[in-house]
DNA sequence: TTAGATGCAAACGATTTGCGCGGAA
DNA sequence: TTCCGCGCAAATCGTTTGCATCTAA
């Protein structure tokens, strides 16, 4: 399930490393102001490996029920456009986020069920992102690189 | 602009190279109706470098005004499910769709004006596909690489 | 003749926006 | 005190669905 909260910190040795304070600092320096919300956004968003919806914070205790589905949209394209979060496209309707400056992973996401599993292997593209700058005129070139099939239970269920 | 009909092909040699008829009759084999729709939806994407999206389709040549959106969008669910064509995320809010068999691209994205660029490189990743899965248990493994950043009009605008 | 395609209209889910109020700086 | 962020409600946009009709096979 892509909704469901796993609150556990990846396997990752370069994530979650950031602490709480580190992350609002930086949020405080972009220019946003100190929220309860921006608080609790930052920090499921800091322990969960995976990409989290918006659905998903919806439901995060802590966010439940305490805000609007609105000032949530508005946040995340706040901390969208101060880089400090990155909307990552899922094959799903809805937009997922991370932390932008949380290392880079890429992704395998279910074609079934839309579960997302985070890969753990080195990207083999990071370094072509200058080339590809280099070569299209493109600037502040970044990318996104996601794996597509069936994951295991689903291939269970069907067989 | 990421919508407006670009008519022409790519410059990859491995692409157009299917004729309307073989497209056609891939069709057929899966069990599609011969309707004049399926036959100018294939020519569009046929004809098009860049992944097209369903308001493109809309207002293609022997397309607009011949067809309600509804039936569109169901066609084209039948054809990715036929595994015909692919679905392809870009961040923006309508899905694109490219014709599955052509020869495997990525793309650059513009954040600014969403304009979509075809890489003519040769795919880091292909080869990691069967890896991926391997590694994750994942079935029938495909790949969707795409770069974000800034293009060249996009820049000198803000400059 | 018949299952697959279509048009039309309504439903849906994700996201955006206008507006007036309340709280962080 | 002054903006920024907020809740609420309505609007948008892409997409899906139900149903009666039509048509390729």
């Amino acid at each position: 399930m892509a909704g469901h909260p796993k609150h556990q910190n990846s396997s990752c040795q370069q994530c979650g490393q950031e602490t709480p304070a580190e992350l609002l600092a930086a949020c405080r320096a972009a220019g946003l102001r100190r929220t309860q919300l921006l608080e609790n956004v930052l920090e499921v968003l800091r322990t969960h490996a995976e990409p989290v919806k918006i659905s998903g914070l919806l439901q995060a205790r802590g966010i439940r029920g305490t805000c609007d589905p609105a000032t949530l949209y508005r946040l995340l394209q706040r901390l969208e456009t101060k880089g400090l979060v990155r909307r990552i496209g899922l094959h799903e309707r809805a937009a997922h986020f991370t932390l932008h400056r949380a290392h880079h992973h890429d992704y395998v996401v279910c074609r079934e069920c839309g579960d997302v599993a985070t890969l753990k292997m080195d990207c083999p593209v990071e370094k072509l992102e200058n080339e590809v700058g280099r070569r299209t005129g493109f600037r502040e070139v970044y990318h996104e690189l996601q794996f597509y099939g069936v994951c295991p239970k689903c291939s269970a269920r069907s067989a």
